[in-house]
DNA sequence: CGTTTTGCACCTAGGTGGAAAGAT
DNA sequence: ATCTTTCCACCTAGGTGCAAAACG
């Protein structure tokens, strides 16, 4: 299947176009966004390998793993210098990695849970100055359907993936904000939720149980000219931390993801040594 | 005392001059902002009949008693239409009401303290693709400090005013953004903070405890030229309640105050009916 | 003596995984 | 048999007024 996808938005919290990111699909057209909303993106892919015309990481988005832990995303074409200069860290990084190597799990509900560990990122080498979208999204690492075998606790390939769910976007919800701002502090995407209710309404991530997943981060340089969607591939950037994929479960399937989970969340300390 | 506001202000989360509102004492200077922080302001007051040369409201403005509890502020000069247009709805207007029957008492402690009722408001008329800021200070009532007589059940005048604490200006933390926002659904005060503290640096509102206050809230249009300060005084309206004034104090002195609170305070619900 | 501070019990609001029940 | 849903006890986080102690 060959994806397309372009960034352009209408409307930013107001009834006419402000700048955009809008995604589309080559058979979906535009649509009108609102931070903390989410907006169809393509997630039907055979992995997270590149994917012709997409503006978002068309060439293998690794994360680094020096010690500043910046993830510097390759092959997205020529940017525009105010993202083309920004940097990103995940925070929490050494957790991300414990949770990695035990192969991460994330609860769905319903009603939407958030993720643990939280995704935070610091930001450095925006233009002060010019306005930003912070926004994040997530592709399926694969297409596949996994079972959890308790006996050998180990996850087991149970067949070819549940039809795709429909794509969501993120916005951070401060978005669109000055650079200084988003530089200022860490940006936490605390208000994320997941959810595997395909009908969703309240604007959270819809993920298919059993799957596995590649979150993504992307920064969106606010173009304030008229004819910005001409620019759109040019403004922004994305970044991945291949230490933040997990498997989406509704109820923890390896024991030791369960512990690490009560050991670090502060939320599950009413479990913790019983 | 005269005193001179200046409507000016350097750098809004951002390291260099984006746009201002500056408030500035006939001998202080200026200083840089950022929202949630506050600012001095000008507070001996001998009341807030008009002063001379402040910015903000210069003629008694005051809240219309009206169906829509609009405040209509009089006398502020020309202004940008971009302001001159906005209205404003003071939200829980007959809750404010019923207080301010009996005297309306805030809390004050080191730590800072919530205002309840909380000061929230609708707002009308903006520009919704234009940039504003709002903000809310507190200007004395009178230059007269009060003691409750417990007996009779009235507020005594007990002299002449403590010295004057250090003016400050509560920026909402969601400033600036665009007017579509601000009008899109109620807007409310909530992380405002009352203190007696007077070496205060959590950034909350100090206030003498045993003194009566005037809640005031501006809208400032923050304007993208680049010699905004020049019209600084256009760029702002300011609106006052008259039923939201209140006296600080440490420890609730009028019963009927104490009963009222708890019984439309969620939060102190542990207290009804023993 | 009037006023302020401190610790506290009691709330609101909402994020956890567990256990049992339900669904397919 | 496998996976999902629901309810719940138990947390975090923080906003209340109260009572006693401390202050000046």
């Amino acid at each position: 299947m060959s994806v397309r996808t372009c960034v352009f938005v209408h409307a930013w919290r107001l009834p006419r176009v402000l700048f955009g990111v809008c995604v589309s699909f080559l058979s979906a057209g535009f649509g009108i966004l609102a931070p903390s909303e989410t907006y169809p993106l393509p997630t039907t892919s055979s992995g997270w390998e590149p994917r012709l015309g997409s503006p978002f990481p068309s060439g293998p988005c690794t994360s680094f793993t020096g010690a500043q832990a910046v993830a510097e995303p390759n092959g997205q074409g020529p940017k525009n210098p105010r993202v083309s200069s920004v940097t990103v860290q995940l925070e929490m990084k050494p957790l991300w990695e414990e949770f990695n190597q035990l192969g991460t799990e994330m609860i769905v509900t319903k009603a939407g849970r958030r993720m643990f560990p939280p995704f935070q990122v610091k930001i450095l080498g925006m233009d002060s100055l010019a306005d930003y979208a912070l926004l994040m999204d997530f592709i399926p690492l694969d297409d596949k359907r996994y079972r959890y075998a308790f006996h050998s606790s180990a996850w087991l390939v149970a067949g070819k993936a549940d039809p795709a769910t429909p794509g969501r976007v993120h916005f951070h919800p401060d978005s669109p904000a000055k650079g200084a701002q988003w530089m200022r502090q860490i940006v936490s995407f605390d208000k994320l939720k997941l959810t595997n209710n395909l009908l969703d309404d309240n604007g959270h991530i819809i993920l298919n149980s059993m799957h596995r997943y590649q979150p993504r981060f992307h920064v969106v340089f606010v173009d304030p000219r008229k004819d910005s969607e001409r620019y759109a591939q040019e403004n922004f950037k994305s970044f991945i931390f291949t230490e933040t994929q997990f498997t989406a479960v509704t109820a923890y399937q390896n024991h030791r993801i369960t512990q690490l989970k009560i050991a670090s969340n502060p939320f599950a300390k009413g479990f913790q040594r019983e």
